[in-house]
DNA sequence: CTTGCGACCTGTTGGC
DNA sequence: TGCCAACAGGTCGCAA
């Protein structure tokens, strides 16, 4: 489900419901979610307390006391939830339980099941997760930078929709953003990365820079079930120009929005204003 | 090193 | 109305 706006909209919710919970039990209907399982999370959690949450790119990462975090990743479809009384039946999709010391439950609902968490030592995440590891910039100014961008899409002749959705390049793009930021910068998403202009790459810079920051604003985007942890839906939805709306007029030229596919993705773009020119 | 594609799962939706 | 193929905010492993 969800892309950078909305695991931050998350975090944010979820921050204000756990810090200083303490877990007095972990349980689970589908032990995969779990990496090294749930003995281990059992023996690792049990007697410690939430005491924040970071965030980086798509991933969660939840701290504890005792230098330990929880790295989550919820994938297409993750969600957490805070039940006041552990009491209430388990719900449907409902895989990963924590019980806290007052009573009240942290629940992870999962529909699909990709969703990830793994504990490791805190400040050992870039060493221990592969997804961590080579991640790229945070798409803020202080971190993403022109120069380094240009390199990195240098580097490949594979369609620039599909390098923008490598979080090795830049982190927390997903299919949405990726439409979207492709056409504020009037750039077609199969043109080859290695073929952008200086310029239209200074453009795609700042506008992920933008779109993601407004996203975040308005508490992401719900287009099939995104809910944040107080069951919230997002606001952005409202303000996508091109994702999901194939066949509606492009909202600066009126020409229809197409959809195709991109190395297996669904894409929307304005065949009118996003025109390849590398070809 | 880069690239494309199947796999991981299950629920919902669009088209006939 | 009903069925079923296609599709879904993501990543990873593997072969070429």
């Amino acid at each position: 489900m969800p892309e950078l706006p909305e695991v931050e909209t998350v975090r944010r919710g979820l921050k204000q419901l756990i810090i200083g919970k303490k877990i007095v039990g972990v349980d689970t209907d589908w032990e995969k979610i779990m990496n090294g399982g749930l003995d281990l999370f059992r023996a690792q959690l049990i007697g410690h307390s939430f005491t924040s949450i970071d965030r980086r790119g798509k991933y969660l990462l939840l701290r504890l006391d005792g230098d330990l975090t929880i790295v989550s990743h919820l994938r297409m479809e993750g969600k957490y939830a805070l039940m006041t009384d552990k009491n209430e039946p388990k719900q449907r999709f409902q895989h990963v339980w924590f019980t806290f010391s007052d009573g009240s439950q942290l629940r992870y609902y999962d529909s699909r099941k990709f969703g990830r968490m793994t504990i490791v030592p805190t400040g050992q995440e870039y060493a221990e997760i592969n997804g961590l590891a080579k991640m790229g910039p945070e798409p803020v100014a202080s971190d993403f930078k022109v120069p380094d961008f240009k390199a990195r899409l240098m580097r490949h002749k594979k369609a620039v929709k599909t390098v923008l959705l490598d979080q090795n390049v830049v982190a927390g793009i997903g299919n949405i953003y990726a439409d979207e930021t492709l056409w504020m910068s009037k750039i077609h998403p199969e043109q080859a990365a290695n073929t952008l202009s200086d310029a239209q790459i200074q453009v795609l810079h700042d506008n992920i820079i933008k779109e993601l920051a407004t996203a975040i604003k308005f508490k992401g985007t719900t287009v099939h079930s995104f809910v944040d942890a107080n069951g919230a839906s997002g606001g952005f939805q409202n303000k996508l120009e091109v994702y999901g709306k194939k066949g509606e007029p492009c909202p600066r030229c009126g020409t229809a929005i197409e959809k195709i596919k991109v190395n297996g993705r669904g894409t929307h773009f304005c065949p009118h204003c996003q025109v390849r020119t590398d070809i």
